[in-house]
DNA sequence: CAGATAGCTGGCACCGTTGTCAGAGAACGT
DNA sequence: ACGTTCTCTGACAACGGTGCCAGCTATCTG
């Protein structure tokens, strides 16, 4: 700005005022001014203007698992449309699901000055960090609440969804329905099962604990588990799968083994449609999820207090009638 | 930083000296200013200190059209994992496709004085944007040269995946092979045509221009083409698909009007081994792009010079067989 | 015609941090 | 005893902006 300045013949302090539109400046140094930044390819520093106290940096982080996860691309994509709209950047940050990595990066962020920060939060106590970092910037949980405090938070209804699945699986005649689980670590799991037990209950049907497989990180995990599943003496009718990755590797072993069962998943599946086993889906907005997390976020840096707020958001069944 | 050195009795430039860990401080003080860091919960902050000239502020830009693509989403993976181990952190943009929308962000990265600008470039002419703003930052942009200017591109062979595509479908013996395709504004699609029509070529065989339906933006809009080509009383015996939307609209045509065809893709589909269609994807790394891209910016910020960079990146053909 | 008011401009302190410099005191060598 | 070196600390000027205040000129008011 001093170079700017010193090519146009005035001071800062009036380049300063051409560039906010200040009133007090003479048409003609107005016009000289701004032809000298044309010139010069002049890009005032913003970082320099938030520093002033009072200021804001205009910046909101993100923290999520993985970019390229289809659940948190919509997240963010949900982020993004409030960000905007309220004239503000995102900053996002990989966690990698490691609780030690979300909290560096969430230091960093405060050292950024971010505005507030929007994180789907991995598996340990938050108390610590939370308390370190929460007088810096506003947080607003995603998906699942955060182990050891109480804050903002935007969920799915996990535990209703699973229940619906499976209360469908029911109506249809089931009675032997496996469950094919991922993380146990992730509460949102762990909802999901209570909810496949409460179905269960809702039925008058015991849970045959020989029909529940957990811990499957991956597709692959889950397709070997169906197949062990479906190959023993006593196989199950019908499959629920705990989330997307689960239903992908349920529905390869029922392919693969030429079972005729029916599949319920939780997550939606591309080409649901298009497959030739009946199939049920507990699908959600998961933009709306990234949304109001982020409504809720800014509520909360424009001053809005009063106890943390637990938002869930409901889901809903999809039915796929198998194709003639 | 004032309030810390206030309340630990000491100068700024002892804290200062304590947080970058200088030489010159004596053990006790030390101890006495990080104590006081503790208790208050101090964090410096990074953007007083990336004012200083010379200075990176260890961010970069990411510009896309739209987070919740998959392929989007996959590239963004690819730079994340590049920028965190230089130890960067990530800004993304949102562009929506729009033109002006991609120059606003990109000068507003500017004013943020990002290191360095990411782009998957939107339809328009890039040659002002360019010469305004590449002196602050430099870009790299991605999956399609920017009209108008000659600058470092991360590309993938449209052309000869689009081309080899297609020749495996003349190689399945079809002579009437259609092409659905998306928008042609962007010069992806145009090269993917190109690779159909060298395919012919290839074969010695000529085009139909009946056979060619473009400019479809979503999978239904490919889809109500597709029923049309295969009700026509020339209908084709295999479909050649520009993008995963129109992969998905041509699949549901044909599962539709129940016609059995050859179909050929570009874009990798979930559960594609699951359909009970003869189905051929190209499918290429994304990932990698994104790290590509990262790469060549790393290495332009760094000092390297020299003519604008070209990478094309390989894709493969990926055929599914018909499940039994 | 004096005084008030409005328009326009420059000077300066400040935001939070870092690097340079100067200075004080201690340890050391001659 | 004296100069030199080393350790430690604080003062200060920058970085790129903004906002306040002072001061100038021109116009308006009584």
């Amino acid at each position: 700005m001093h170079h700017v300045a010193a090519a146009a013949g005035v001071s800062v302090s009036t380049v300063s005022r051409v560039l906010s539109n200040g009133r007090y400046v003479r048409e003609d140094t107005r016009l000289k001014v701004q032809k000298v930044i044309a010139e010069l390819g002049f890009q005032p520093n913003r970082l320099a203007q938030g520093l002033r106290p009072g200021q804001s940096t205009a910046a909101i982080a993100l923290l999520i698992e993985d970019i390229a996860n289809p659940f948190s691309a919509a997240i963010a994509h949900g982020v993004e449309e409030v960000i905007r709209q309220q004239q503000h950047l995102l900053v996002v940050g990989t966690t990698d699901r490691s609780f030690e990595q979300q909290s560096e990066l969430m230091r960093e962020m405060v050292r950024r000055r971010v505005d507030g920060m929007l994180v789907v939060p991995a598996a340990g106590d938050h108390s610590a960090i939370h308390a370190e970092l929460n007088k810096w910037a506003p947080m607003v949980f995603i998906d699942r609440p955060p182990r050891g405090i109480d804050a903002d938070v935007v969920l799915l209804d996990n535990r209703g969804g699973a229940r619906q699945a499976v209360g469908h699986l029911f109506e249809r005649g089931h009675r032997r329905i496996a469950y094919v689980g991922g993380a146990t670590s992730v509460p949102t799991g762990s909802r999901r099962l209570s909810g496949y037990r409460q179905a269960f209950k809702d039925h008058g049907a015991d849970v045959d604990q020989q029909l529940i497989t957990l811990d499957h990180h991956d597709a692959e995990s889950a397709r070997v588990a169906a197949v062990d599943l479906l190959a023993g003496n006593s196989a199950p009718t019908a499959i629920f799968a705990d989330n997307n990755r689960m239903s992908v590797g349920v529905l390869k072993a029922a392919h693969e083994v030429n079972a005729t069962i029916d599949v319920a998943g939780f997550d939606d599946l591309e080409l649901a449609e298009l497959l030739s086993v009946p199939l049920a889906l507990v699908t959600y907005d998961a933009v709306a999820l990234g949304r109001r997390a982020a409504e809720l976020l800014f509520a909360r840096i424009g001053g809005e207090a009063g106890k943390p707020r637990r938002i869930t958001l409901p889901t809903s069944l999809q039915v796929h009638s198998v194709s003639p």
